[in-house]
DNA sequence: AACGCTACTTACCGCTCGGTAAGTCCTTTG
DNA sequence: CAAAGGACTTACCGAGCGGTAAGTAGCGTT
């Protein structure tokens, strides 16, 4: 049973480091919302440091699992690529709060650095880039052009998963809610024009 | 020369947050770069919620400049966007600056919510919208459609802006530098494909 | 010369932070 | 049935937090 409140306060720290950031919540935040205490939290993880760890971990496996369904759906490696953004854009709950993450940790990790940090990311990003070297008439683009055009297409994509909150707050419920509807294939298409234009060569 | 002390007081207040975020900063860590005490700083601003406001307030105004600089640069709408987006994402510290610090709001104004949030920037999306209707093809789609597209836009261009440090964890500084090369001209390409790209009707 | 104003200071306050120490309770194992 | 160990507690600690109170020092006005 130990295990279950493991994974449990792994998943309430997942979604409120999501919510708030790293320095935005504390160990006690984490663990009041089981009804324990914070050296409960203490005592399964060390500090609060290994837990922010431990859910970076938990996230690049789920990306990496993500990656391998998704090239056994399809042979095709744009119809890969495109199939893996448009899961990790959702909407879904789940997919919302990793994406939150993944952007808090973009935004910190120069910070507490080596910790624990997008280098977790590392094996996904290669496996992307191989995907997209995949795709006719990338075969011969620089690693660095791929990727520039990746992270753009990455940052598209998060904005999706981020954005909801502020947009309510400036266009309130409904205009907010006509955006979400309008965001999924609006972003497709951004992904197909994306993909759609080769890497330019350096000049 | 108070007016100095304060607006070197929110010149580093924008970094520090940009860098670490409202809750990784404290007013003394602002007051410290300048040899004053945190008190300085709440003598001249209040409080840290308001430090913050000025420093978002200032933003949009910038923000607002640059668009009317663009209008008053070319005819063309589209031109205008891409002009736009390419300043944001110069690469220049002060637009990184900028970027990470509108995005690490755009991640927590939910918490802060109302106090001071991206409702400073609702003019500025309202001008980006309506540079965007004067878009052939643009005039008729619905302002959620325009607005997705946009967010998705500002996610590429963001992205660029705040992954730095983490590209080069990952692929080291030689590697990193060429992302960085390879990255303007690949941002042009994707807001071109994504403007080029007409909005999509809803279904 | 007294006044008021701005710019700042030192001295606090109550609170929360991450983390340590030392236990209690309960279950598993020999 | 005792020993061991995991799960968790209460009781702390020093440090840092945002903010208040009460000044002081230097200026321009009257």
């Amino acid at each position: 049973m130990s295990r279950t409140t493991r994974e449990q306060m792994l998943e309430t720290a997942r979604m409120l480091f999501a919510e708030r950031g790293f320095y935005g919540v504390s160990i006690a935040n984490i663990a009041d919302e089981h009804g324990l205490t914070k050296q409960a939290l203490l005592h399964h993880f060390g500090s609060k440091e290994k837990i922010y760890g431990e859910v970076l971990k938990a996230i690049a496996e789920e990306l990496n699992d993500l990656m391998t369904a998704v090239q056994a759906g399809h042979d095709d490696p744009q119809t890969q690529l495109t199939d893996l953004f448009g899961r990790m854009a959702s909407g879904r709950s789940d997919d919302v709060i990793r994406t939150r993450l993944l952007m808090r940790e973009l935004l910190d990790n120069k910070h507490r650095a080596q910790t624990a940090g997008a280098w977790y990311l590392k094996p996904f990003l290669k496996s992307l880039t191989n995907m997209a070297k995949a795709i006719p008439g990338w075969s011969h683009a620089a690693d660095a052009q791929i990727i520039a055009v990746l992270y753009q297409i990455i940052g598209a994509v998060s904005y999706y998963g981020v954005s909801a909150p502020t947009l309510r707050g400036i266009y309130g419920k409904a205009g907010a809610q006509a955006i979400e509807r309008a965001f999924p294939a609006q972003l497709e298409a951004t992904i197909a024009a994306a993909l759609a234009a080769r890497p330019i060569a350096e000049g």
